[in-house]
RNA sequence: GGGUCGGUGCCCGAGCGGCCAAUGGGAUCUGGCUGUAAACCAGACGGCUUUGCCUACGGGGGUUCAAAUCCCUCCCGACCCA
């Protein structure tokens, strides 16, 4: 099999500029990179579609560089810029690709042979704050035109609009990032940028970049958008708006698997195809599964475990596995003390003293002190609803909860609807 | 710099002196059905010491018994002119 037999059928190529690509990458002797915006010190699931494209690569031999938006961040992504977000300083910018480092190094070997590392990361801050204007303007602006810039779809459609305008410094972005390739290329043998479809403009610029300012052949390949079932895009938790973080402190393994456990089974194939290193023969038969008896959710299964065992390991993997098991599908109350620690112990908890519920405690109160509940009216609403579980049983509205209840005298496991949990350990 | 239009809750978007915590849609949340899915159905959706009170309609000031709604001013955005 060629490396494009793999990628076609993965479903991985939206796009590419031109298809001798292929050949060097069947090679293996293609150094690429893909950026990212270093706007937090940790990953989401949103970029895991880049990083698996990147280790796939690299399985093939060929050499990734994993380039980090230091630079293009600092000046922000102007197309946010009601949401207020602060721009990040450059100290900022740094902790975060630190904190990124570790990560990518689950998905990349970044070990170094024969005198050559075999994946890079690197800082576009680097070159881009450094550079002036004017040497930008002159040796960077001159070969691309305006005409081309505003025949970009991503300009287009935003000059379009009549509620908000294009600044400059969002329409100069395309440069910026297009200088980075022309770096990576003088310096690294660079010549291929991967990227989401929505990137194809940047991209382009780049490889035309590269093209005239030093006469290489540069190419651009990107990968399709993936979204849900629901048109909604892949990444974000089941709680609306955040994201799903590789980082366990943030987003806990346990959390990361229902997440994957959850995915609708319309976009389940094109999950397996994207985030896993399945073999053909095994994904088809999870289509198989999928179609035939979608109860199981095998995909989903195969598709949560194999994430997680890249992401956090195959021991957190398992002990994701078991604890969803256990917590949706058996009486939780039987579980012994190792089991039970085993099956929340991955959920926020917090301790309490066991005369905090002498008296019996209102179960709005236990949601705010537990943090499941923002507000008191939200509070109310959630138990109100029937949406509040003490020990994986419905707390009714007027019920008092006291340290009776607890497992093994000293747990509370507080579920408020399908998945968000809270452990009260009590002593 | 001049002119025009605009800034409403998470988003879009009505309201244009009292009946407005603010119609509607989307998103979200909870429940039901199911497969811990999707679709669908029902309810909720600023906060609190909850028959009431407080905070909110870009910021500040004013008019009025009463303002998201009127006036002044400032800030921000779009478009046109210079």
């Amino acid at each position: 099999m060629r490396f494009r037999d793999d990628w076609e059928f993965r479903g991985l190529v939206h796009q590419v500029t031109d298809e001798a690509v292929f050949d060097q990458l069947d090679a293996g002797s293609i150094t690429a990179y893909i950026g990212f915006d270093p706007t937090a010190p940790s990953l989401h699931l949103g970029s895991l579609l880049q990083l698996c494209s990147l280790r796939r690569l690299q399985l093939w031999g060929n050499r990734p560089i994993v380039l980090a938006g230091g630079g293009t961040g600092l000046v922000g992504d102007p197309t946010f810029k009601d949401a207020e977000r602060p721009l990040l300083t450059l100290e900022q910018i740094h902790a975060n690709v630190e904190g990124i480092r570790p990560q990518l190094e689950r998905f990349l070997d970044f070990s170094v042979s024969a005198g050559v590392s075999r994946a890079s990361l690197l800082n576009n801050a680097d070159w881009l704050t450094t550079i002036s204007l004017t040497e930008f303007l002159r040796d960077v602006g001159k070969h691309i035109t305006v005409n081309q810039m505003i025949a970009k779809e991503s300009v287009k459609t935003r000059l379009d609009r009549d509620d908000v305008g294009l600044s400059f410094t969002e329409f100069s972005y395309m440069l910026l990032q297009g200088y980075d390739f022309v770096r990576l290329h003088v310096d690294c043998g660079c010549t291929l940028q991967l990227g989401g479809s929505d990137q194809w403009g940047n991209i382009t610029v780049g490889t035309e970049l590269v093209r005239k300012m030093t006469g290489d052949q540069a190419y651009g390949l990107t990968t399709p958008l993936l979204l849900r079932g629901d048109g909604k895009k892949f990444g974000k938790s089941e709680g609306g708006n955040e994201n799903v973080w590789l980082d366990a402190k943030v987003t806990s393994p346990f959390a990361m698997y229902q997440y994957l456990l959850n995915v609708d089974d319309v976009s389940a194939p094109a999950s397996l195809r994207f985030f896993t290193f399945l073999s053909h023969e095994e994904i088809l038969a999870l289509d198989e599964a999928t179609r035939t008896k979608p109860h199981e959710r095998l995909a989903q299964r195969a598709l949560a475990r194999e994430v997680l065992t890249l992401v956090h390991g195959e021991d957190a993997a398992h002990k994701a596995e078991r604890a969803s098991e256990a917590l949706f599908s058996e009486a939780i109350d039987d579980l012994d003390e190792v089991t039970l620690l085993e099956v929340v112990g991955d959920a926020p908890s917090s301790p309490w003293a066991r005369t905090e519920f002498a008296e019996g405690l209102e179960p709005v109160e236990l949601l705010v002190r537990t943090g499941l509940a923002t507000s008191k009216a939200e509070a109310r609403r959630y138990v109100e609803q029937g949406g509040v579980y003490v020990n994986n049983r419905r707390l009714g509205a007027n019920e008092l909860v006291d340290a009776t209840r607890a497992l093994h005298g000293k747990y509370l496991v507080i579920r408020r609807g399908r998945h968000e949990l809270h452990l009260v350990v009590v002593s």
